[in-house]
DNA sequence: TTAAATGCAAAGCTTTTGCAATACT
DNA sequence: AGTATTGCAAAAGCTTTGCATTTAA
C-alpha cells in the first residue's frame, strides 16, 4: 500500500467533517427535542430545517430546502439553512453526503445507510450499513483501513447497468 | 436495499464524469504522443499540464498546476488547465479525484490504485486495483453494483486512527 | 433579559464560458 | 492556411461571513 502524506499544497484536503455520535431521531419533532436537549434553540427556521429534511425521501440540497422543497414547506434563507444544517450536524442529527458533482446533500442521521451511485445512469440506491460488513472486513483485512462509506457513496455501475 | 430515483429537483446531481477506457502513460511524453493519436494538439500549455501532472507525486488541483506547483514547472493560465485537464480526462489520459471538500483533484489514468482518506487525520493512502477484489466482491453478491471506488475515496479511519 | 439565531448583503472559493488573439499541424 | 487552443476577463454555482435586528429561553 502507498501512503502520501496529507496533500501539501494550499488548498490541501479538508475535514470532510467530524463524525460525533449520530443521533436517530424519526420525525422532525424528535430531532427537534434533541436539539433542545444538546442547550440549542429550536428556532422557527431550525424547525423548517428538520421538517424539509424529513419531508424528503432522499437526501436534500441547502437550496431545495431554503425555497421550501417546491412547495412542501415554507422557503427560508439558503445562508440560515447552512448554518443551521452544519449546528444540526455537529449534534449528530444530520449528516451530509456528496453523492456526485453539484452541492452537497443532507440527510437525518441515524438512519444507518450507505449510498451507491450509477456511473453510467446516475442512479442513487442505499443500502443499510450491515450489508456492507463484509466488504468493510475486507478492506481492513488487505489495508488495516476501517472503511464507513459515510460522506462518499460507493461508485460503480448498477445491476442494470452491468448486465445492459 | 432502498431505491431513489435520480434526485428529481434542481440542481440534480450531474455525472461525475464519463469513464472511457482508460490509457496507460508512464510519463507526460508518452502520454503527449497519445493525444496526438488523438487528433488532438500537444500544445506548450497541455505539456505543461502533463509535466505537473507526472511530477505530482499526489492528485494534485487544478490552481495547483496554474501556479506553477510551487516552482516546480512553470505557471500558466488556470481556464487553460481546467480545459485541458477536462480534454485530458475524456481522453483517458487523467482521472479526477475529489479527496475531501475543496477542489477537485487530477491525477494521471491508468495507474490502477483507489484512494483511502482518514477521517481523522485526513491522511490519504492507495491501493492497488486488485488488492479491492475481494471487496467488490462482497459488495457485489450483496447489492448487484458493481462498485469502482473511482472518482470518490474510501472513507473511514486509518489503522492509526483505529488502534490509537 | 440576554445571548443565540436570523435575514440580508457581500464576499470567497471552485469551475465554466465568451471571445479575440495565437500557434499547432 | 485554417482551425484548435490560448489567455484574459467575466460570470456562474456553491458556501461562508459580517452585522444589525429579532427571538427563544
Amino acid at each position: 500500500m502507498i501512503r502520501f502524506e496529507p496533500p501539501p499544497v494550499s488548498g490541501a484536503v479538508t475535514a470532510a467533517h467530524i463524525h460525533g455520535p449520530l443521533l436517530l431521531a424519526d420525525d422532525p419533532e424528535t430531532a427537534g427535542q434533541a436539539l433542545k436537549a444538546q442547550g440549542l434553540r429550536l428556532s422557527s427556521a431550525r424547525r423548517l430545517v428538520l421538517e424539509a429534511l424529513y419531508a424528503a425521501d432522499a437526501p436534500v440540497a441547502a437550496d431545495e430546502i431554503a425555497d421550501g422543497l417546491g412547495g412542501r414547506v415554507p422557503r427560508s434563507d439558503l445562508a440560515s439553512v447552512y448554518r443551521n444544517l452544519e449546528t444540526l450536524e455537529q449534534v449528530g442529527l444530520v449528516r451530509h453526503v456528496h453523492l456526485g458533482h453539484g452541492p452537497g446533500r443532507y440527510t437525518p442521521a441515524g438512519r444507518g445507510c450507505e449510498f451507491l451511485v450509477c456511473e453510467r445512469c446516475q442512479h442513487v440506491s442505499a443500502v443499510a450499513h450491515e450489508q456492507l460488513q463484509t466488504a468493510r472486513e475486507a478492506i481492513r483485512a488487505v489495508t488495516g483501513f476501517e472503511a464507513h462509506f459515510h460522506h462518499f457513496p460507493i461508485t460503480g455501475l448498477c445491476s442494470n447497468c452491468t448486465s445492459g
